[in-house]
RNA sequence: GCGCCGAUCGGAUAGCGGCUAUUCCAGUGGACUGUAAAUCCACGGCCCAAUGGGCAUCGGGGGUUCGAGUCCCUCUCGGCGCACCA
């Protein structure tokens, strides 16, 4: 297929600064970019979980941008993968997940991602695989071949399994067995490049090793920064709560960004969103709060649309600035006998009772002009909205 | 198989047989704000006819004891070491 090497498009790409390494060479991989002829490249994600976070979706802006220029893009499901869990991010080994968990997890992906990358183009849609494809198929036989292309020594390399070797913390086989099948997606998909995290070079690099042995080509590894707040290092993700998930309401999605410590505005400017590289300056120059908010305005819209961003951009406004109170918010119906508290626990707003009366105490209780429920057995008419905390609504109905 | 160690809140962690089970992080609510950070205050199992009271709680079960997170037995789960060089 004919490519665009329009080099001026190209520089665009790597502008950002979000590719931070480039095997065997930055330099060597514009020039195959250059050369008209397409590539293959792809990412792989393990299903872990059911949403999609904005660590995910920068990677997948990188690929469309290469898409775009008629390179051929797969976005690989790592379903076999998932169940066994990749080592890398935890010094603990991660839980194993069931087939079923895994298909319930990817179930929602391709609506999440779709914002982003095209799968619907006629001539150059990016395609999707599973590597329970090929995974689930190799015999003992075909992994022990594999498995002879590398040695303990190198698997112990990965800094974490040397971390855990010296705190005499388990390493299980099965997770030097990781960058082995991952590393033999490359090579069942006869890749040219891989797009990664850099928390994901030592899995690529057995990918590149194993291409060069099997199928006698240079891989490429591509690996991007990750998101993380500058001055704490705290990394964008689900376990410290901090991740931000694209499958949120628009509502949501956009309050959640707003929520973000400051330090975080660059990398989301730089990874998540393609407001061009020129505004940068102007827009930072606006403070923390209004560039935050034209970040969080460009994520919004990209994926659930400019109506949708715009009607969230209000609603957070209206609600937090002005401390109002949403427009779609959650309505509950209350008949006669039951109790204020009762109602809540039922409607799982609050977790129980007891916590009930905690918020009441601690005058976390509104209602929508702002007076405070003081009493706990409060009795609310139909029509009264109840301010819960700063960002819990309900309306009795 | 043998030996040693461990299991206490979402995570980490303390707890000579004796009062209300410790501390840190995260969390929730409040103040100041920009649903930012920093800071400060409060909260922290569940339930009730609440200035009070009841029930639960340290992996499961049993026991010793006036009294057990703590001691003993047993089971479950997990870890490390040994079991070839030694």
């Amino acid at each position: 297929m004919k490519t665009i090497t329009d080099k001026n498009r190209i520089d665009e790409i790597f502008a950002r600064g979000t590719v931070v390494e480039v095997l065997p060479s930055k330099e060597e991989f514009i020039r195959r970019l250059m050369s008209g002829t397409s590539i293959r490249i792809y990412i792989g994600v393990d299903p872990t979980g059911v949403a999609i976070h904005l660590g995910h979706a920068k990677n997948l802006f990188f690929l469309e941008e290469l898409r775009q220029l008629g390179h051929e893009v797969i976005f690989l499901f790592g379903d076999f993968t998932a169940r066994i869990g990749d080592p890398s991010d935890k010094k603990a080994t991660r839980k194993q997940l069931s087939v079923d968990e895994v298909k319930a997890n990817m179930s929602g992906w391709i609506e999440q991602i779709k914002p982003i990358l095209n799968f619907d183009d006629k001539d150059n849609p990016v395609k999707i695989m599973y590597n329970s494809t090929w995974l689930s198929k190799l015999t003992f036989e075909d992994i022990l071949e594999l498995s002879s292309n590398f040695t303990v020594q190198q698997m112990l390399e990965r800094d974490m399994f040397a971390k855990r070797m010296k705190e005499n913390m388990p390493i299980h086989l099965h997770e030097f067995m990781y960058p082995l099948m991952q590393g033999y997606d490359s090579v069942a998909m006869d890749v040219d490049a891989e797009l990664c995290g850099t928390d994901q070079i030592f899995n690529a690099m057995a990918g590149r090793t194993l291409m060069r042995r099997l199928k006698n080509k240079e891989k490429f590894v591509i690996a991007l920064n990750l998101v993380a707040n500058p001055k704490t290092g705290e990394l964008m993700s689900k376990s410290n709560g901090t991740g931000v998930f694209v499958n949120a309401t628009p509502n949501e999605l956009f309050g959640s960004i707003m929520a973000l410590p400051d330090p975080m505005i660059e990398p989301l400017f730089l990874n998540c969103t393609r407001i061009p590289m020129q505004d940068k300056e102007a827009l930072i120059a606006q403070g923390p709060r209004e560039a935050k908010a034209r970040i969080a305005f460009d994520i919004v819209r990209r994926f659930h649309g400019e109506e949708l961003a715009k009607v969230a951009e209000q609603t957070f406004n209206n609600t937090f600035t002005k401390g109002g109170v949403p427009e779609d918010i959650q309505e509950i119906h209350i008949d006669g006998a039951i109790s204020l508290a009762d109602l809540l626990v039922q409607a799982k707003i609050v977790p129980s009772k007891t916590e009930w009366r905690r918020l009441v105490e601690a005058g976390g209780i509104k209602l929508e002009d702002d007076t405070k429920v003081t009493d706990p057995n409060f009795k609310p008419e139909k029509g009264t909205i109840l301010k819960i905390g700063k960002r819990r609504f309900v309306k009795i109905v």
